[in-house]
Formats: structure tokens, sequence, C-alpha cells
DNA sequence: TTCAATCATTGATGTAGATCAAGAAATTGG
DNA sequence: CCAATTTCTTGATCTACATCAATGATTGAA
């Protein structure tokens, strides 16, 4: 159950097999079906969670009804709508399985308690955070300096596990275009090719 | 020299007075002029700048040579090219004033002495990450659902004291529009009200 | 105080990607 | 294994925003 949660934490900072025993306790494992949401925007969504087998989106449904996917997550990756997590306040994305899925709950006063109980984990979610903070301004750059055609590549190239298990169309929406788009692009690429 | 990094420091995590004191031995204030550099791509940028006076912004520049805008900071905001100060590669951000400004500069091997020292700074970067995680993601969306007006709209809403400040064409830049369809959008917006 | 640079505006025209519509292909769950 | 659903593709057309070009308004350095 926690091996993989295991392996990870323990690549990232300096844990004993007894510390990291200690701090399962506050994990929350939870399995979802196939499109089974996790969160909604309009929930307070108090707890982070950490993949273990599956795959899950966050998203927005803007006022036309359609959906745009914020973030996606695989094996070994976290996903949260972070400001509920952090304020309290309402959830403001939707988070739903793209496939049948397993996770490991973290709720904020967990949190706050795990850190407390084994400081190395304050620097665990430090360097999370920072993973993350490049990652998202990389995209941001490539949103604001690329082509359609350009992100698509760009985002191959960065997350090739993405490309062969997503399904096209929340790609896509992950790029900021249409799935009609996305499937011209790809023909141009394969006639290049 | 160091009141706005106290105030700001000490309104976010707690530490006494002597303790604030003995962290400013880290931080290297340097003055920087209108359009002079902090950082270039290519350089290894090493520090993370806190904004004591002053506004900055963090860009790329396109194959044509186009600028785009990733991050501004006024004061007691902070700035870098956090992956060339974590990982010692080189950056792939310039970063330069847009104003006279004063920065108050942190090096990789300081944070990690000053984390190790007094451990809140620990926390205080945790929680300017999650901040800075928050901020991304919202704009990540917003660059995903909304049009160029809406996104303009969200800008002034939720930056007020930066649309006084700086360059309409930085603003469109950081919107990911030309200048060009900025001002129309701006005249556009005067007619409605 | 002036001249050069920077910045904002406006009009004419171009285009990347959206939208609409329809059908084909692939998946899935019963 | 099959019907229902989801996903992908292709063509025709549309549109938000870009590009190009010119002019005026501000700003700032000497």
């Amino acid at each position: 159950m926690f091996d993989r949660l295991r392996s990870h934490v323990m690549a990232r900072i300096e844990l004993t097999e007894e510390q990291f025993a200690e701090s399962t306790r506050f994990f929350i494992p939870r399995h979802l079906r196939r499109k089974e949401f996790l969160l909604r925007a309009g929930d307070t969504g108090r707890y982070i969670a950490f993949v273990n087998r599956g795959c899950l989106r966050s998203y927005t449904i803007d006022k036309k009804g359609v959906e745009h996917v914020v973030q996606f997550a695989i094996e070994e990756w976290w996903i949260a709508d972070l400001y509920s997590f952090l304020t309290d306040e309402p959830a403001t994305y939707y988070i739903d399985a793209l496939e049948d899925s397993e996770v490991l709950l973290l709720d904020r006063p967990s949190q706050e308690e795990l850190c407390a109980t084994l400081p190395a984990y304050e620097r665990f979610f430090r360097l999370l955070l920072e993973r993350n903070y490049i990652a998202n301004h990389r995209r941001i750059a490539a949103t604001l300096s690329l082509t359609a055609e350009e992100r698509y590549l760009f985002f191959m190239k960065t997350y090739p596990q993405f490309v062969e298990r997503l399904p096209q169309h929340q790609i896509a929406s992950y790029l900021g275009i249409t799935p009609e788009s996305l499937s011209r692009i790809r023909r141009k690429l394969m006639q290049k090719s």
C-alpha cells in the first residue's frame, strides 16, 4: 500500500524506515473508479492526494460549459486544489479520475502534524513545491511564446508517459486548443516525418 | 535597509527580533537602475531577490525576438529564475528592472544555511511557494478559459497596483497579447462604462 | 528645453485556431 | 460479445487576435 510513497519520499528526504512507518498513519487510502470525483468546485477540498496507481486530472469548467485541464497526475504525482487545501475556502477546481485509481489522501491538519512530528517533511513539501513552481512557470512561458503545434511538441518531449496514456482530447484541453485542432496538428506532424 | 524584509518575514513566521537580525547577514543588498539586468538567460542565476523598492520583471525572448513577461515583482515580492537557482543550470529567463530598484539577494548556499540555522525559514519558503503555486495555477486556468479582454479584467482585479504602475505593453506581454490588442480592449472598455 | 526614444493609438489586412457538422473508429461496461 | 458511449478525424466556414504601417503623445537624458 505504501511502497510507492515510501520510495518517493525516501528518495527525497532523509528518513529512517521507522520514521516513514510512523508517517503512514496520516495518509488515508482511497480507491476511485474511472470518472469518479475526488473533488468538485464548491466543495471544501481539504486534502492533497498522492497517486499510488491510476491517473487523475484537475480542471475548471468555463461559462460555456467547456472543461479546461489544469493538471494531470499519474503514479507518484500529487494533485490537489491547493487554494482550498490551504484556506478552507470552497474549491475552484474539479478533480476526477481518468482511470481507476488508488490515492493516498493527506488532510490539512494531518499535514501540519506530520511536519511538526517529522520536520523532514517540511523540507519534502518545500522541494515538491519548488519543482512545481518551475514546471508551472515553464508552462506559462510556453503558452506565451509557442504556437499550438510547438506546445504539443513541448508536451510530448516533457511528458512522454502522458502522451501514450491520455485521450487526445484531454491533452488538447491541457494545451488550450480544441480536439479538432490537435487532430490536425498530429496529422501534419505525421506527414512531416 | 531591512525594514521591509523584517515586516514581510515576521508577518509570516514566528521569529524574535534577534533571530531576524541574525538572518540579515545572508542577504546582499543591490541597487539596480532602470533597464539594468539582474540576470540574463545563459547566466547561472544563483540567487532569489526580494524587492525592497522598485519594480522588476522576468521574461523570455522567443525565436522572433519578442519578449514574453513571465512575472512582475514590486515591493515585498520575490523574483528569480528558480530553475537556475535550484539546479545551477544556466538561467532560461531574463530578469531586469522596469524602474530604479533596490533588491536583497539570497544565494543558494545562503538559503540552505539560513534554513539550517533558523528552521522557521524553511516554513517561510514553503509558505511563499504555496502562494505562488496557487497564483500560477490561477493564471494557467485564466489563460485556458478566458478571452484576452477577460484576462485583462482579471489582471486588473487581481493586481490593481500593477495596472497603474506598469507600461501597457508590459501588461500586454504578460497577458499574452500584443500592445495593439490591449489598446483596443481598453478603448472598448472605456466606451462600455 | 529640446531632441530622441519610448509608448499608445488607430486603421487595414492576414491567419491560427475555433466552431459547426458529420461520420468513422475505438473503448467500455453490461 | 455486442450495443452504447466515447474518442478521433475531416471538411467548410468563421473570428479573435496578430501583423503591418503610420501618427501622435509622453518621457527622459543631456
